[in-house]
DNA sequence: ATGGTGGGTCACCCA
């Protein structure tokens, strides 16, 4: 089974794109975040014609919104709300006869790093703290979890570790938050696992970049994690930066599992 | 220290 993750930024603005990787890349399961549409106008019709016909999503007007497209039919489905909001920020599907799959789009957080002078600081960082509790309580078995996590955890998860350790995404709060969700939550995150601890890994480059290839001012936003039954199964990793090269690309890749 | 770009919607929000 392929499952991919993906911060499209407008799945009506780049449906295309989504349809080209789900086929080039022969695609299982697709996970999206910031799909910046509400339900009714989720673009479900392109995505049956191109022969995924099983869809889970929870979108809103302008913000946030996540989806789970699939080719294999999906059995029960759910999603929380997080941090006293009711925005669309996760979603789940189990895979009938599969493992159940949680789609997370975690708070970018804001400029300050400081939940004081920064309320989005502070409900990103109250947003952790509940999934944390979440799964602590209910330690994840046969379970995959994806998403724009808008956290890069590592030293090699960022182009300067030293440069960004004031900006958020990359400080120490953050980044120890992280780490603290994955040991006590009981994930592997099955993409450092798999590349090892000293390859550089990116996720996403500023759109303000002159040139995004050659500045490579990357970050590891994005996750894929399994539970510790699950991690071993894994047989490849992608990461597809050639599609921030693409015509009016996401910010954000695709991340490809194969289990 | 600053401003750089892009998406959604309709004067700004958010990333």
């Amino acid at each position: 089974m392929r499952i991919a993750t993906w911060n499209i930024n407008s799945v009506r603005l780049r449906i295309d794109l989504v349809t080209k990787l789900l086929n080039e890349s022969d695609i299982d399961v697709l996970c999206l975040q910031e799909t910046k549409t509400e339900d009714k106008f989720f673009p479900s019709a392109a995505l049956a014609d191109a022969g995924w016909n099983h869809h889970a999503f929870r979108g809103e007007k302008s913000y946030n919104g996540v989806a789970i497209i699939s080719r294999l039919p999906l059995g029960q489905i759910h999603h929380k709300d997080w941090a006293e909001k009711i925005d669309c920020r996760h979603i789940c599907a189990q895979i009938e006869n599969g493992p159940s799959i949680h789609n997370f789009y975690v708070p970018a957080g804001g400029d300050v790093p400081d939940r004081e002078e920064n309320p989005k600081f502070g409900h990103k960082l109250d947003f952790l703290s509940e999934m944390t509790h979440h799964f602590t309580d209910q330690r994840p078995q046969n379970a995959i979890l994806v998403g724009d996590l808008n956290i890069a955890p590592l030293a090699e998860d960022v182009w300067s570790s030293k440069q960004l350790l004031k900006v958020v995404s990359h400080t120490p709060v953050e980044t120890e938050a992280l780490k603290r969700l994955i040991s006590d939550g009981g994930w592997v995150d099955v993409v450092r696992e798999h590349f090892g601890a000293d390859e550089k890994l990116y996720s996403w480059w500023s759109y303000r970049a002159r040139d995004w290839a050659t500045s490579n001012r990357g970050r590891r936003l994005d996750h894929i994690w399994m539970s510790h039954d699950l991690a071993p199964s894994v047989k490849m990793v992608d990461i597809r930066t050639d599609y921030r090269g693409a015509e009016k690309p996401s910010d954000h890749v695709p991340m490809i599992v194969e289990v």
